[in-house]
DNA sequence: TTGAAAGCGCTAACAA
DNA sequence: TTGTTAGCGCTTTCAA
C-alpha cells in the first residue's frame, strides 16, 4: 500500500495558493469566487484526488446529510424491500445511511440506539421496525425528548407522529370481500402473530367484511401463525379440524399460504374448487405456487423511498422555520391481485 | 420540542469544576482519574444524559468504530441475509454501518462510491455485492490506491484480496452427486444467469459432477434463468422440450425450483418419480413447496457475521503493525438437504 | 473577490 | 492524578 499523504482542504489551499477558505467556497459552489481561481482549483482537486472530509464538515456545519435507519427482521421479505426502497431515496436525495438494527422485534429499550444515531449527527432517523405489542409504549415518554426528526413505517395512525403505512385493514377488506363476492360463505382467517399491528388490522379487516356481508365469524374459523410457513402448516390443520365447512380462507401472508396449498394438495382438497384462497404480500413467488396464489401486493419499496422523502422534507422544513412541522400521515392503498387459487381457468 | 440546549464535554467539565481532558479521560475508561472524580463525573454524565459526539471523536482519533457496506439486489434474499448477518456482527463488536446499495449489479463505476464511504472515514469495507460479469475490473486498477481495508463476499478465489465465500463448486456437487446416487441418469440443469460467479460455479459443478459419473451433459440438457421464478418457467419449458427424457434436474435456486414443480404438476408429471428435482439456498420456505424442495442450503447470516470479524481484524492489525496483512480467504460449506422431491416418502 | 480568525466537540501529547 | 496546548479538517463570520 503507498503512502500517499492524505491530503486536506489545506494541502490544496497551500499548492493552490490562495486561502483555505477559497478552496471550500468552491467546494460549496458558492458564487463567490472568481472564474479563474475556481477553474484552477478545480483541476488542481482533480489532480490530487481530493475528497473532503464528511465528518470534518458535519462538524463544523451542523448539516450531516445522514440518517439514521432502525428495522428489524431484515431475513423477512418487507424489512428488506423496504429497506431497498430507503437506500433508492437516500441515493437520489444525496444522504448518507447509518444502518441498525434490532436484534428483536420486541425491543422496547430503543433510547441507547437512538442516543448512538443521533450521536453521529443525524438530521432524523426512520423507524422501519414494526409495531409489535407495546413496543411503542417509549414513544409516550420519549418523543418530546429525543429532540430529532423521526418517521414511522406502518403503525397505528396517531396526530402527532409522522406516519407512512400501506393500509393494512384496507388490504383485509379487498382479500375477504373478493371471497365474499365469490359466493363463499364459509371464510376462514389464518392470523399473523396478533401483536402485530399489520396482523391485527387484516383480522379486523376479515371480521368487518364478515359481518358486513351478514356472515359468522365465531374463534373456530381462525387461527393464529407467526408469519413462517411452518406456522401457516399447523394454523390450516387446525382450521379443517374445528371449521371443516370452511370453503375459502385469507390467509395473512404469502408464505403461510404457501403451506396451506401445501396440505390442500397432500389432503386431496381442490383449490379453488373446495377452497379458495388468498395471500397477503404479494411476494413475486406468489405467482409460481400451483396453484398461483391471488394475493394482496403492498409496493414496501416505495414505502420506503416515500419515507425518505418525507422525512428530508420535515428536516428541512424544520432548518428553516426552526420550529417542528405539523406531523403528517401517509397511507398506501395495497392492490388485489387475483389468480389461480380464487378463480378456475 | 423542548429547547434542550446540546450539552458537550465542555458543558460536563465545566459543571464538574475539572477539565475538559478530565472528562474525556472518565469517557474512554482511561486508569488515570481518581475514584472519586470519576465518580462524581459519571453521575453528572448520566444526570445531564450527556452523550459525545462520534463524529467530533472520529474526527480527533482517528478511529470511526463505522464500517461501510456496500450491497445490491436487496430485494432478494440472499443479499438481505447477508446484511442481516453484517448487521448482528456489526453490532456485536460495538462497530456501526454506513450502507449504500448499488443500482445496478453490473455497476462498474465504484471510485466514487468508495470515495463517499472514505469520506466518512470508515475503517473498511464490506463489499456485499455479488461478483458478475466483469464488474470486479475494477480491482486491479483501484485495489492499491484504495487505501482502506476491503473485504469481498462470494466472488472468485484471488490471493490478493481478503474473501469469504460460500463454496458454490462443492455446492453444485452435492446436489448433481446426490441426482446421481439416486440412479438418475437424464440430469438436467437450470443455472442462473451465467455472468454471475455463483451461477457459473453450480453449472460447473454439475458437468464436472456428470463427467465424473460417465454421464452425458450437453446443450440441449441445460437451460439458463436469472433466479427469478419466472424464468424458472421458461427454463423448465425448455428443458422438456429439449430434453424429454430428463429424470432429474439441479435448480440454480429455489425460486426457480418452485416453478419447475408448477410445471410438473401442470402437466401431470410426477416429482420424485419421473422427475427429481434438487434446488438451491435453502430458503425457509422451500420446505413447504409441494412437494417440500430438495435443496443445498447456504448459511448467508454466518457469511455476513464472518465478514465483520474478518474485516475487524484486518483493521486491528492494520492498526498495530502499519502494514497490510496478508489477505485472507475463507470458505463456507453449504449442506445438502434431501426432502420430498428427490425421495418419496 | 479574497483572507484571517474563531470554532465545531473531541483526543493526543505533553507538562505540572 | 490533573491540566494545558495543540490540533483533527472543515465552515462560519467578519474584515479587507
Amino acid at each position: 500500500m503507498i503512502d500517499k499523504k492524505k491530503i486536506t482542504i489545506d494541502e490544496v489551499a497551500k499548492r493552490a495558493g490562495v486561502s483555505r477558505q477559497t478552496v471550500s467556497r468552491v467546494l460549496n459552489h458558492r458564487p463567490d469566487v472568481s472564474r479563474e481561481t475556481r477553474k484552477q482549483i478545480e483541476d488542481l482537486i482533480k489532480k490530487l484526488d481530493y475528497h473532503p472530509s464528511a465528518i470534518a464538515r458535519s462538524l463544523s456545519s451542523k448539516k450531516s446529510y445522514t440518517i439514521g435507519v432502525v428495522t428489524a427482521g431484515l431475513k423477512f421479505y418487507g424489512p428488506s424491500r423496504t429497506l431497498s426502497g430507503i437506500t433508492q431515496g437516500a441515493e437520489e436525495l444525496g444522504y448518507s445511511l447509518l444502518l441498525k438494527e434490532l436484534s428483536s422485534f420486541g425491543a422496547n429499550n430503543v433510547y441507547p440506539l437512538i442516543q448512538r444515531i443521533k450521536a453521529y449527527h443525524a438530521e432524523g432517523i426512520i423507524w422501519a421496525a414494526p409495531e409489535i405489542g407495546d413496543n411503542r409504549k417509549w414513544l409516550g415518554d420519549l418523543l418530546s425528548e429525543i429532540n430529532i426528526p423521526i418517521i414511522f413505517l406502518t403503525m397505528q395512525k396517531r396526530e402527532d407522529i409522522s406516519i407512512v403505512a400501506i393500509d393494512n385493514y384496507l388490504g383485509g377488506k379487498l382479500a375477504t370481500e373478493h371471497l365474499i363476492s365469490l359466493r363463499r360463505r364459509n371464510i376462514g382467517h389464518i392470523s399473523g402473530p396478533l401483536d402485530w399491528w399489520e396482523a391485527c388490522q387484516r383480522k379486523k379487516a376479515w371480521e368487518d367484511a364478515m359481518a358486513s356481508a351478514g356472515l359468522p365469524c365465531e374463534k373456530r374459523m381462525w387461527a393464529e401463525g407467526n408469519w413462517s410457513s411452518k406456522s401457516g402448516k399447523f394454523a390450516i390443520g387446525e382450521l379443517l379440524t374445528n371449521f371443516p365447512e370452511m370453503d375459502a380462507v385469507f390467509v395473512g401472508n404469502d408464505q403461510m399460504a404457501l403451506s396451506v396449498l401445501q396440505s390442500a394438495i397432500e389432503r386431496g382438497i381442490k383449490i379453488p374448487d373446495d377452497l379458495a384462497v388468498v395471500g397477503f404480500d404479494g411476494i413475486p413467488e406468489s405467482e409460481f405456487y400451483s396453484p398461483s396464489l391471488s394475493t394482496v401486493y403492498q409496493n414496501q419499496d416505495e414505502l420506503g423511498r416515500l419515507a425518505v422523502q418525507e422525512l428530508i422534507r420535515i428536516v428541512d422544513d424544520k432548518l428553516q422555520n426552526d420550529k417542528m412541522v405539523q406531523p403528517h400521515q401517509i397511507m398506501l392503498k395495497p392492490e388485489l391481485i387475483v389468480r389461480g387459487s380464487t378463480q378456475a381457468r
